[in-house]
DNA sequence: ATGGTTGTAGGACAA
């Protein structure tokens, strides 16, 4: 094994409240010893936010971007890494978005990691009527300009709750899905503009094609949901063909759905070489 | 699967 160089873990989960979650957190560590930690919907100030939690796992870099109750994303790591901010997605700074600079000491670049929360959309799939879900589609056309306009060289990973299940053996009830929100043919069209526009990989359906099932969440209003495998992929973890190479595994963490008290999202890990 | 459960706050929203 001369030459090889261990991976670097990055594991990515919608918390739904990152104090609510602190155990369910530590549990996770624990088992999977990721180095660095994308949070969405954290749900609490800045302020307030547990740091020195996570300082005691070793998570001494820490990027965090929160808002009394709603949204809000942080990024934690082991090791040391530059802070590239939060952008102001449509002109909203709604605490939706964090991107870090992840150092290599042999590459020329570093790679490039992204932090996304997506809008859910609100319960009415029609623009026009709902404001929330007018947000939501001109957050991807944002995405999808800000895609086209990144550079190709830059290794760029981009992970998160999207809050769009994308093809059809995303969710476990296509037929009728198609008329919620998150997996209308309008949302699903959109977020192919977006893969499209940055030449994203979808990782998850590299190793897991369709037509096999993917499924990220699962509903708290049908509690029988996650034992009966009826559940969405929301979450993603896309990589650009620069970052491609350095891409050795990702896999879904979805036993801690079925701990007590479970974020309704299951972690998603992506294993890199850095070096 | 238009009902249901959860989190933040301590009522009504957001998801």
């Amino acid at each position: 094994m001369g030459g090889t160089v261990k991976p670097t873990r990055i594991l990515s989960w919608n918390v739904n409240s990152v104090r609510r979650r602190l155990p369910h957190l530590v549990r996770v560590v624990r088992a999977t010893a990721p180095d660095v930690l994308c949070l969405q919907e954290t749900k609490v100030r800045d302020d307030a936010f547990p740091r020195a939690e996570f300082s005691a796992l070793g998570y001494n870099a820490q990027a965090i971007s929160g808002q009394p109750a709603y949204n809000g994303v942080a990024i934690l790591a082991k090791a040391a890494f530059t802070s590239l901010g939060a952008k102001a997605w449509r002109g909203h700074d709604d605490k939706r978005h964090l991107a870090v600079r992840l150092e290599t000491k042999d590459a020329l670049h570093g790679v490039e990691l992204h932090c996304f929360y997506v809008p859910s959309g609100g319960g009415l799939p029609d623009r026009t009527r709902n404001a929330k879900f007018d947000d939501k589609l001109r957050f991807m056309e944002a995405l999808t300009r800000w895609s086209k306009r990144q550079d190709k060289t830059t290794p760029r990973l981009l992970v998160g709750d999207f809050n769009i299940a994308w093809l059809e053996h995303d969710v476990w009830n296509h037929k009728t899905a198609r008329r919620a929100v998150g997996h209308t043919d309008l949302e699903r069209s959109l977020f192919s503009r977006f893969m499209e526009a940055g030449g994203w990989c979808d990782l998850q359906r590299r190793s897991v094609p369709a037509p096999d099932p993917y499924y990220t969440w699962w509903s708290y209003r049908h509690p029988t949901a996650h034992a009966q495998g009826r559940g969405w992929r929301l979450d993603y973890t896309l990589a650009n063909q620069a970052c491609l190479p350095r891409v050795v595994d990702v896999s879904l963490y979805k036993r801690a759905r079925g701990w007590k008290t479970p974020s309704d999202h299951a972690p998603v890990i992506t294993d890199l070489t850095l070096g």
